[in-house]
DNA sequence: TATTGTTATACTCTATAACTATA
DNA sequence: TATAGTTATAGAGTATAACAATA
């Protein structure tokens, strides 16, 4: 028997990702990301990254929310939310009023340019989400969020 | 008028984030690190974050493929593909060949650990992706994977 | 004793600039 | 002149440990 067909080795022509592409989390980071790099480009216009983002938006829609309810609502730590909601209060953006029952906690307040920088800053995400996946019909989005939903929720 | 109703900072009960789940970005960004987070713990037994057994795949089925074909299939840039390709030939599951048309690059080629390894691993992500999203149907995950292609490929 | 918020710090991931060898 | 691969390095993003004040 021979060894190997011939001494030279093989080049690729075209990449072959089928693998990859029945993975679902292959598939969800790769789409993740994708929105995410059109979001940072329109954001950095209200200088937020996705995170901020989320955190403005919460304490406009929950005035009063602490730092504990929003990082377990989001997902991330404590002192990593120390330097974002400090950036926002300098920026004027909320304040900080005590908590009523707790001591220990600040409530988080927007201030009225705080609630109309993100009445903007809300209309742009949702208007680049769109851009950002120009091939989805309103259904397939609509059917895309619920099953997306349906594995973090 | 009066001013505002009393003088008590409002504090929040349960945390409203209707908003921010009619966001595909969000949703997806959730989504994605959730099935991540499970996608790491169990990889880990084979020494592989998400982008080095990406790398480690696609190198098993696109035998000779360059670090620069590598980078374009996952949007990765060269730089940070150096010392992931260095760990895998020291690990022995790959090695590199020259190009046979081109003498700047080099062919990447699993050995046969490289090659078993991997029928384990994506065996194993396989797995477990059912696992990080067990509400999910069949017919669902087939649906989600083809819409979330719509958005990146 | 447990929890909120904070500081300091380490680790990972991603991005930029510049170099070499070859096309 | 342009490209493949590499090095060095900078910047984000995320993680753990420990502390003061309050529950």
């Amino acid at each position: 028997m021979s060894s190997a067909p011939n001494d030279t080795a093989p080049s690729v022509d075209q990449v072959n990702s089928d693998y990859l592409e029945t993975l679902l989390g292959y598939n969800a980071r790769r789409a993740a990301l994708s929105i995410i790099d059109v979001f940072l480009r329109k954001m950095a216009e209200h200088d937020f990254r996705p995170v901020d983002f989320s955190v403005a938006s919460l304490i406009v829609h929950n005035p009063g929310i602490t730092s504990r309810q929003l990082c377990t609502a989001l997902n991330i730590l404590p002192p990593n939310l120390v330097g974002m909601v400090n950036a926002m209060e300098k920026r004027g953006l909320i304040i900080r009023r005590p908590h009523p029952n707790d001591g220990r906690a600040m409530g988080l307040h927007p201030t009225p340019e705080g609630k109309a920088l993100m009445a903007i800053a809300e209309e742009d995400a949702y208007k680049l989400e769109i851009a950002a996946a120009p091939r989805l019909t309103a259904a397939e989005r609509k059917t895309l969020i619920r099953l997306l939903q349906k594995i973090y929720l």
